[in-house]
DNA sequence: CGATTTTATGCAAAGTTTCTGCATAATCAA
DNA sequence: TTGATTATGCAGAAACTTTGCATAAAATCG
């Protein structure tokens, strides 16, 4: 399955260059060696949260609310496992608030002085518990 | 798919009645409307984490000298980590005991208040890990 | 121990779900 | 409005899951 690298290099690719349409990302990625039609790219970008800004594709801003209670980010690390950063210091307080939503699809979690590791089951659980937490802390 | 209805059924099934052999479930199964084979069942057993305890199949018991130790549960998330939970603040406690038992298949422990990340090999050394912590509590 | 019963598992087929391209509808920009 | 760009219903392809069969492995009984 080539979904999940062709997704990562056009995270990338849109970080790295100005695209301004999804037919050009299908070039682009054609020249790195991925066969997709402007469909794909279509669905991927959805899949990936990206929208354009400013007639370029880019990740949406952060919430600015996720920030004032210390979230800073969340990142996966291989399927059962959700990294968030936190402000300094901040990251018990931010578990305590994610234990607190009672996700059904995490399975524990363990902060540290800016990190907290977030265990899930599986590909889907990590997909609805991030996206869980960023709807909670996005108020 | 009726997998998921199936294994509901032989939860309800095995702490209803007394079962000892999986082809007695499956004739069980058959009559509640569920076409399926002894090796189905068989499956179904070991996904479910049903084992047999005195000839006949059963949820295990959570030893109930672990809880006074501190240790409430041990969920697997993925193939390499277990999840233990532990009553708030003693995980580190807990956590002392696992590293004592100096148990190799284990490559590395973390505790925050009321839970530890175990991380293990995979597959095989989860469900040992998982067998050797509970036995030691089970004292 | 050896025989018999019970359980686990490799493999292939069937069943499901996910992914993708095509065609085209909907949206957007000028 | 018109042309350019993006989204989407649908059907086929690809990937993954579930299952039964046959049989290997393990447990039980005498």
């Amino acid at each position: 399955m080539q979904k999940n690298r062709r997704q990562t290099t056009i995270l990338k690719l849109i970080t790295a260059k100005n695209i301004g349409r999804q037919e050009e990302l299908a070039e682009m990625l054609e020249n790195k060696g991925f066969s997709v039609t402007q469909s794909s790219v279509s669905r991927d970008l959805d899949e990936l949260g990206i929208i354009k800004i400013g007639g370029f594709y880019a990740l949406p801003q952060k919430p600015r609310n996720a920030v004032a209670f210390g979230l800073l980010s969340l990142q996966t690390a291989g399927e059962n496992l959700i990294v968030a950063k936190c402000e300094s210091g901040l990251a018990s307080a931010v578990a305590v608030r994610i234990d607190a939503m009672d996700i059904k699809e995490i399975v524990g979690t363990i902060a540290g002085d800016d990190t907290i590791f977030i265990a899930v089951g599986g590909k889907d659980e990590q997909k609805t518990v991030i996206k869980k937490i960023w709807e909670t802390f996005d108020k």
